[in-house]
RNA sequence: GCCUCGGUGGUGGAAUUGGUAGACACAGGAGACUUAAAAUCUCCCGAACGCAAGUUCGUGCCGGUUCAAGUCCGGCCCGAGGCACCA
């Protein structure tokens, strides 16, 4: 064996080796357990970020580990191809965004190899090659057919610039990041996948998710945001556009005697009509349209309205109420009218103080301390449903919110003006991009304004690759012939619009099962073979939107018969960010220049701590702190640089080792040289211990306490990175365990007896087992070294010995009021008695009991003993 | 604004079911080896007091439950992710 560790010819004879074999290539085998291990595929954005060499270290990990088990393990790669950055790019580059994302798929393909990851390269799929979308493309008709996609009208961010849709992304402080335009609303004509019809399987379906993080499944419940409320309608006092009533909905029907008026958005077909002949009116609806349609920004602008003069009947009492129009109430969501109830509704309550609203107070807390009840200052216990009754509200008084919410309710629906009604914050899937780079969708409009789903065997509708992008418009929709359906009918014409690029995400992990079937979507005995993805991993920004989508696919899916699966991810793990420092220049006029941290000098005070920072150009630099890594930031590392310095075993160490999984990870490059310094250590430790001679045969019952102490750290320790790895997920605290026990092993120093060096050889073959995962290299090279044959990777997960753990003697500690006093060292059959007699004759102990009552006094097994005393 | 998560030494983190706070690293300090440097090896390393034994304080802030709280409960502060056309 090499005295030196050399990374670089160590990592090309292992990966040639497994290129070879064919190591990771993988069918269906009914004869063992099958693993399918998944991480989200990237987007070709050029090159692999560190954000990219995490995610798929975690999955290399989790593949190799379990492949050790002995199960069949399927890791595939492929790519997210469609998208916006390919527009913007391809301008800037005067290229395609074909041309431009091929290359990056090639680049990035040597990246993902260079780093060991073991993915059956057979399966790739990238979603812009037709042969992926063209299935897209079937299904959408297929949810066509069954009643499942209808096309509405919706609104998006408009450029009147640029005569174009800009994403929420591309709008800068209100404006075209282009044009730099006041960005204005546009209702256009779109598609829709009816998620709304699976609301309510898409929620109650995360329970039978038991190994996916809590977090995400509240975080998706609260998405779909099931709520019990009550439909009711208000009537007019005139008639307005043919309109004699307006429904609204609401989830707080016991407060409805507190009503005070009611706002409509401004798109409601009521205020438009209004707006005809109120120069007023129309001239708010036109400053409400220039709002941004995010929800973010909805919610944190300021709330205005008008009062349109008109009067609304109050459904209960008859009353007459004032109807606003407010640009806060949304046309997309619920009717698009809302009752307003200052006096138990914050938002309300600000609008009435601000415009001089009655706020009437309808319900009281219950609680002592809680009866004054100020108009000009919200208190929270204003919007509260418990330890509260109703008060001014007539025959309703003194209910609590359950009660009364069911009296209301039924008074309602005798008067025949309301009915109740479960609700969902979940809206429907808009499927229609504005933009070229993405699947065409596959309809047909009609002359007559009918349209019909293109037929299977004309699918694909082909997206031309060969483009020229003018910066503005979709090359599809500028070019007149694109679009000609003479095919199907005299005027006919294709859909110019492309599908969302969560619509290719959404299936991707079915397909990798049959990437290659061309008969149809999936191949069901191959995708039933492996579904569902036994672990899912990516970022945790995805909680939300992708794995809802992708839950939702699996059921039409499952609707349509290709899988027999619910749910299609069993376990996910979501992992966190990498973040690097960043510095920055201060110019005069405010702006800032960002310099990567890879040109920047730090200087440090005694302690290490960093105090200042300078650039060989730019001079003194400011600490901007850490952040995640970003081109705006200029604090991206480049992988490859890190993996051309020290390997790509030391980068996916020192990726695993310096954060727990689903934490932010530091980037720090002291870091990883010391990830590297203890790949050198656990190398030259191997090849001194081979060069010392042979080792003898272990004789368990020969050992003196020395060697059996350091069996029982291997063992220990095989039973620690076999829980982190598979139980706990905590990579970080697997690798500290074999740091440990390398440091055990350094001390055990003397080689000089057979016997010394059997024990040794035990825990050597351990560290390079258990590390192989997360290090497959330089285990490959260690494990051959050590005569065990060509592959570590074939080699099976090691075994604890029970008979190695057991320990002579434990120790416990001893607590007097809960402050450790002393330690015992006690066999560990000791009994409570001679335990609390033991702890008693302690000196230090005596000390603190001394003059004291004991009040209490017991032994938690095998940690401590405890002494309450007064 | 709403939903979710997080906050522990100089730094990244560990403490798995309420039971020894700081494992394992990084940075720093002292020393050994060396003509020298790098590399490597050994020791120290939360704060205060103390020769030491040890004592007190200490897990964002305020309060509570408990023999015992980083961990549980209530209230706050700060940071991050998501908010439906970035992926």
């Amino acid at each position: 064996m090499e005295e030196q560790y050399n990374p670089s010819e160590i990592e090309a004879q292992a990966q040639q080796a497994w290129e070879q074999k064919g190591s990771f290539e993988v069918s269906e085998d009914t004869s063992k357990e099958k693993f399918y291990c998944l991480a989200m595929f990237p987007y070709p954005s050029g090159k692999l970020h560190m954000g990219h060499v995490r995610n798929y270290t975690i999955t290399d990990v989790i593949s190799r580990y379990q492949r050790m088990q002995g199960k069949n393990v399927l890791h595939p790669m492929g790519w997210d191809a469609f998208g916006l950055p390919a527009e913007g790019a391809a301008i800037k580059n005067n290229t395609a965004p074909a041309k431009w994302t091929y290359s990056n798929v090639d680049y990035m393909k040597q990246q993902l190899k260079s780093l060991g990851f073991g993915f059956d390269w057979k399966r790739e799929l990238a979603t812009c090659s037709p042969d992926y979308y063209k299935w897209e493309q079937w299904f959408f008709t297929r949810l066509y057919e069954k009643g499942l996609v209808y096309k509405k009208m919706a609104t998006v961010n408009w450029d009147p610039v640029d005569q174009t849709v800009l994403a929420n992304e591309q709008v800068i402080d209100g404006r075209g990041w282009r044009s730099g335009a006041p960005v204005e609303r546009k209702e256009l004509a779109q598609w829709f996948i009816k998620i709304t019809d699976y609301a309510n399987e898409l929620l109650v379906s995360l329970d039978n998710l038991p190994e996916w993080p809590e977090q995400v499944k509240t975080m998706q419940r609260n998405w779909i945001g099931k709520s019990k409320g009550v439909k009711m309608t208000f009537g007019l006092t005139q008639e307005v556009a043919g309109y004699n009533s307006f429904d609204v909905y609401t989830t707080r029907p016991d407060t409805l005697m507190g009503v005070t008026y009611v706002s409509l958005a401004a798109e409601h077909p009521i205020s438009l009509a209004l707006a005809e002949d109120n120069a007023e009116l129309a001239a708010f609806i036109k400053e409400c349209k220039t709002n941004s349609v995010s929800e973010a920004d909805m919610a944190t602008m300021d709330k205005k309205g008008l009062d349109t003069g008109l009067k609304a009947t109050h459904p209960i009492t008859g009353e007459e109420v004032p109807v606003w129009i407010a640009n806060y109430v949304l046309m997309d969501y619920g009717s698009g009218a809302v009752m307003a109830v200052p006096a138990h509704d914050e938002r309300d309550f600000a609008f009435a103080n601000k415009y001089d609203l009655p706020i009437k107070q309808v319900i009281a807390s219950t609680k002592k301390g809680e009866d004054n009840f100020d108009s000009s200052e919200w208190q929270e216990w204003y919007a509260r449903k418990s330890d509260i009754q109703l008060i001014n509200s007539g025959e309703f008084d003194g209910l609590t919110f359950k009660k009364a919410f069911d009296a209301i309710a039924k008074a309602l629906i005798d008067s025949g003006k309301g009915s109740v009604k479960t609700n969902f914050r979940l809206r429907d899937w808009g499927v229609s991009r504005q933009r070229y780079w993405g699947a065409p969708i596959p309809m047909l409009n009609l002359p007559d304004g009918g349209e019909i789903p293109v037929p299977a065997d004309r699918l694909p509708v082909l997206l031309p690759e060969d483009v020229e992008m003018d910066g503005v418009h979709s090359p599809i929709k500028a070019d007149p012939e694109w679009r000609k359906a003479d095919w199907h009918s005299e005027g006919a014409e294709h859909e110019t619009d492309t599908f969302d690029t969560f619509m290719e995400s959404s299936w991707y992990y079915a397909r990798y099962t049959c990437s290659n079937f061309a008969e149809g979507m999936l191949d069901s005995d191959a995708a039933n073979y492996w579904l569902p993805v036994d672990q899912y991993v990516g970022g945790i920004e995805h909680a939300i939107l992708h794995l809802l989508y992708a839950r939702f696919f699996h059921k039409l899916m499952r609707d349509e018969g290709l899988v027999d699966s619910d749910e299609p991810f069993k376990r996910l793990l979501c992992q966190g960010m990498v973040l690097a420092d960043s510095f920055y220049r201060q110019n005069d006029d405010g702006s800032k220049d960002w310099f990567n941290p890879a040109e920047v000098t730090l200087e440090k005070d005694d302690k290490g701590k960093v105090t200042s920072a300078s650039h060989p150009d730019a001079g003194e630099l400011q600490l901007g702190g850490m952040t995640k890594m970003s081109k705006s930031k200029n604090n991206g590392i480049d992988p490859q640089t890190a993996v051309d310095e020290y390997g790509a075993d030391t980068v996916r160490l020192f990726t695993m080792f310096a954060a727990p999984p689903e934490q932010t990870l530091e980037w720090s490059d002291s870091g990883v040289e010391g990830a590297s310094r203890f790949l050198r250590r656990l190398w030259k430790t191997t090849a001194a211990h081979l060069k010392a001679g042979d080792a003898g045969k272990l004789n368990v019952d020969a050992l003196n306490d020395q060697q059996r102490d350091l069996r029982r750290k291997t063992h220990e320790t095989i039973a620690k990175v076999s829980d982190d790895y598979g139980r706990r997920q905590t990579f970080n605290t697997a690798i500290a365990a074999v740091m440990e026990l390398l440091n055990d092993i350094t001390k055990l120093a003397d080689r000089a007896t057979p016997e010394t060096r059997a024990v040794e050889r035990e825990a050597l073959e351990a560290a390079a087992l258990l590390l192989a995962p997360v290090v497959p290299h330089i285990s490959h090279s260690l494990w051959q070294a050590m005569g065990n044959g060509d592959n570590v990777i074939d080699a099976p997960w090691p075994q604890v010995d029970e008979a190695a753990l057991v320990k002579t003697s434990i120790e416990l500690v001893v607590q007097i009021n809960g402050k450790v006093r002393a330690k015992l060292e006690v066999a560990p059959d000791a009994d409570s008695d001679s335990i609390i007699e033991m702890a008693k004759a302690n000196e230090n102990v005596q000390k603190f009991l001394q003059d004291k009552e004991i009040k209490m006094c017991k032994v938690i097994p095998g940690k401590l003993v405890t002494f309450a005393v007064k």
